[in-house]
DNA sequence: TATTGTTATACTCTATAACTATA
DNA sequence: TATAGTTATAGAGTATAACAATA
């Protein structure tokens, strides 16, 4: 149910966080008093930091987890890529291509096989990742500070029940 | 951060979950045991399950919580509307346009302005809402299925203290 | 035949700009 | 001038279909 970051400069919305109009979910008034409800909300502040910690980096989530996924998997392909992600190959191809334009990756020929590239971090994107492993650190900070270590653990404890 | 739900059916995605590049965030290996990681996931199972409750109905998030807006407002013009959503006009006329296509609701002439339109519910409309409580109601007690009534409320209370 | 990467195309949702008709 | 509704257009993200090169 995510949107999506503009990652353009052309975009006036490039600077803040996507809406849609399901993000006034909470005008839906019989979900008052509603654990969906209250979950989604959590999740819509959860989402305003996360996206506001991505600040002006050159990556949206859908980039971001395309490259977490090249870092854990040195040397993945594009389709094997596609797979992990669960996307259609045309959509992974762009998330490459944005990658690759952004220096972040790159892409290298394969010895036994011409048909596939290799993927894998240059050093601005792993570069890029310690950046995003600090901030993360901060993001989590922030979105549990009403919270004692606790009742931090309870909560976790709790929402893995949820989400089975 | 949302996906949607296409409501034509000429697609092959119609009848499935919204699926994005950005659900794969579970990749995201250094969130591992964070607070965002848990909600995010939490979220998930709840979206799925709130959007198979949504089932074969005629509507989408957006257009749900369009339609329960002008339920609660009713005689509500399409420019209040798209500022109680928060979203752009044409955004806004466009989930109107479905709803009325849906037959969900009319729009009005309004008597001194005749700029406006007054928008409201229509029987089918009403019955939808009708259909959506009592769905809505068996989506929570799936939602919770794995937490006892205490456990609920406590996730509740600390759920809204993460929403800030 | 099957697979990898790619291009072409289409669809949904969203937004901004500009128009019209009223106020 | 300002506002309500609308149209036109564009952009981000996704998907499917079809293709060339290679296995």
């Amino acid at each position: 149910m995510h949107a999506t970051m503009p990652t353009t400069k052309k975009t006036s919305a490039a600077a803040g966080k996507p809406r849609t109009a399901a993000d006034a979910l909470d005008r839906f008034d019989f979900q008052s008093d509603s654990l969906g409800y209250a979950l989604r909300r959590a999740q819509v502040r959860a989402y305003g930091l996360f996206f506001e910690m991505l600040g002006a980096l050159e990556l949206s989530p859908a980039r971001l987890t395309a490259l977490s996924t090249i870092a854990m998997e040195t040397d993945i392909n594009q389709a094997t890529l596609a797979r992990r992600l669960n996307i259609a190959g045309p959509s992974a191809l762009k998330l490459i291509d944005a990658l690759e334009d952004a220096g972040f990756i790159r892409r290298k020929d394969v010895a036994n096989d011409r048909r596939s590239y290799s993927l894998a971090l240059t050093a601005p994107g792993k570069a890029m990742l310690d950046t995003l492993r600090a901030n993360l650190a901060a993001y989590e900070a922030r979105l549990a500070s009403r919270l004692t270590a606790a009742e931090r653990e309870q909560l976790l404890a709790l929402l893995s029940r949820v989400a089975s």
